[in-house]
DNA sequence: GTTGACCTTAGAGGTTACTCTAAGGTTTAT
DNA sequence: ATAAACCTTAGAGTAACCTCTAAGGTCAAC
């Protein structure tokens, strides 16, 4: 059985992570010490690293509260469910790409008609097309 | 010049955004009432059209609060300070492009591998594949 | 028997961009 | 004069995922 540290070692995933994992009901520790120490057993070992395989592959920690779900009781559970989540995830990654896509040829055009020299920018046409708003917008939401 | 009101309904973003951008800084209202009335004048309402624009684009606030103090003093700027940072974005975009499309690729082989079906979850290969951690992980960290 | 590494908790902080609420004052039209 | 529509503020809430802190208890080694 692992502590808490000793599975932060092993997962790559900091003690820190793992406490918050176990308070948003994804993982926990089957055993306590008298102290109040977490002890891992390996079926929770197994789980922390589904957990961090799926949060890997893009799933989100609701996304894996499910799939969870499903793990504990596969019989109660189809193949049809597991992909309803999937395609889902995956739909909602294509819709993002899509967006950023859009961004992307966007800033494309936008650096290719600047001449990004030192002149100073009072006729730089990026700035001139962030005025007139002559950008075309397929894009909508994020930024960073 | 414009109440808040009349300038969120002709640039679509809420009072409550406007207020939002001010207090961070983006723009502001060159008139108050001796009520403490906002009253935007056309400079005001160009600012805010830039704004606008440059988020749709995918800046974020922070971009753009760089923009805008290029944007205000364009003798003391140069093209290379604009597209500095409209390199900047297209870099950032094209990175989280490429963490996306690994995890559409993972996604869609997961999906590839897995009947879809009503049979019960037992053998799901979905959920071996998350069982083994047996998925490439190019990608990272984002989720939603 | 004490140092140092490790563990505990609740809860705050950080990022990004809003979004909304409460409690109240103002303007406009009838 | 009064109702409807509009405006004000500070500050809390949301989403997603951690990350860290404070204040303290525990354990292993020397």
């Amino acid at each position: 059985m692992l502590k808490i540290g000793e599975l932060s070692n092993r997962t790559g995933l900091s003690a820190h992570t793992l406490r918050f994992y176990e308070k948003h009901g994804l993982i926990s520790a089957s055993v306590r010490s008298d102290s109040g120490y977490r002890y891992y057993t390996d079926a929770d070992v197994r789980r922390v690293g589904f957990v961090k395989t799926a949060r890997s592959i893009g799933f989100s920690l609701g996304d894996i509260s499910q799939l969870l779900s499903i793990r504990v009781d596969k019989q109660s559970h189809s193949c049809e469910d597991v992909t309803e989540i999937t395609q889902l995830k995956l739909d909602q990654v294509n819709a993002k790409i899509v967006e950023l896509r859009a961004m992307q040829q966007t800033l494309q055009i936008l650096l290719d008609s600047c001449c990004g020299g030192p002149e100073n920018a009072n006729h730089c046409s990026i700035m001139e097309a962030l005025e007139e708003g002559e950008v075309r917008h397929s894009a909508g939401s994020n930024a960073s």
